[in-house]
DNA sequence: ATGGTTGGAACCCAA
């Protein structure tokens, strides 16, 4: 089972991308971000013909999420249970037994913003939910776009991207650690050790082709399917498609 | 280097 995360960036823009993706890749299941659209306005009907159908929670210009998937997503949860939030950066359904949540985490803007509080505080709701859903759901993956770098290797240039530094500050890496704390494994460092792989590279100053990027794109597993996640990665192809996402597409492969 | 680029809106905002 290869489950896939994206943030695509405008789902109006990318989906021929998405399409081309879909069918050299051809994952099981795929969490979208940043879909940029209204609910009447998903392509659904477009990606069926690929074999795909979704669930989704949009809206207009910004934020929007998705979950593909091959086999039909049950239990479908929109938004954090309890957390009252108008932007749409949550979904969750099951798929073949796995509990799939999908995150477009907070990107925080600056240190100290109402931005970053926002971000710390959406964090600590997701934190208490995803503790909540492991009860229920030993079989769980959190993926998405984290905007949060793990560690010094997921940074072009670690001095810049330091800890007081957006996307890699203390208080964000520990409401990462806080999460994995809680019985959940970073799938791609469980296969890879190396520094320099990244999953998003600013779309300014020819970043992707200087390779200064981030990897902020994270799968999460519990440790139930720790030991059935054979291989994890990311597709750097896409981003080097005419007219890119900023993000690649990143993946893990559960056996069995 | 307070720059630079992209997307979607409306002549700026978020990333």
């Amino acid at each position: 089972m290869k489950i896939a995360s994206w943030n695509v960036n405008s789902l109006n823009v990318r989906l021929p991308h998405l399409q081309q993706w879909l069918a050299s890749a051809v994952p099981d299941v795929v969490g979208l971000q940043e879909t940029k659209l209204d609910d009447p306005r998903f392509p659904d009907t477009e990606l069926v013909g690929l074999g795909y159908r979704s669930v989704f929670a949009g809206q207009k210009t910004y934020n929007g999420v998705a979950i593909l998937s091959r086999e039909p997503a049950t239990d479908v949860q929109i938004g954090i249970p309890g957390f009252d939030d108008e932007q749409k950066r949550v979904i969750a359904a099951t798929v073949g037994g796995v509990r799939v949540i999908n995150l477009y985490v907070v990107n925080g803007q600056d240190v100290g913003t109402d931005k970053y509080a926002y971000k710390l505080r959406w964090l600590d709701a997701v934190h208490d939910w995803v503790a909540d859903e492991l009860q229920r759901h030993p079989q769980l993956v959190v993926l998405g776009d984290f905007n949060i770098a793990p560690d010094a290797r997921d940074v072009h240039d670690p001095e810049v991207w330091n800890e007081y530094h957006i996307l890699t500050s203390a208080a964000e890496r520990t409401a990462l650690q806080r999460l994995l704390d809680l019985g959940l494994h970073d799938a791609f460092r469980l296969h890879h050790d190396d520094a320099g792989v990244f999953s998003w590279w600013d779309y300014r100053q020819a970043a992707f082709r200087r390779n200064l990027g981030l990897r902020i794109d994270l799968t999460l597993v519990s440790e139930a399917l720790r030991t059935r996640c054979s291989g994890a990665g990311i597709d750097r192809e896409p981003r080097s498609w005419e007219r890119p996402s900023d993000h690649a597409p990143a993946w893990v492969e559960l056996a069995g």
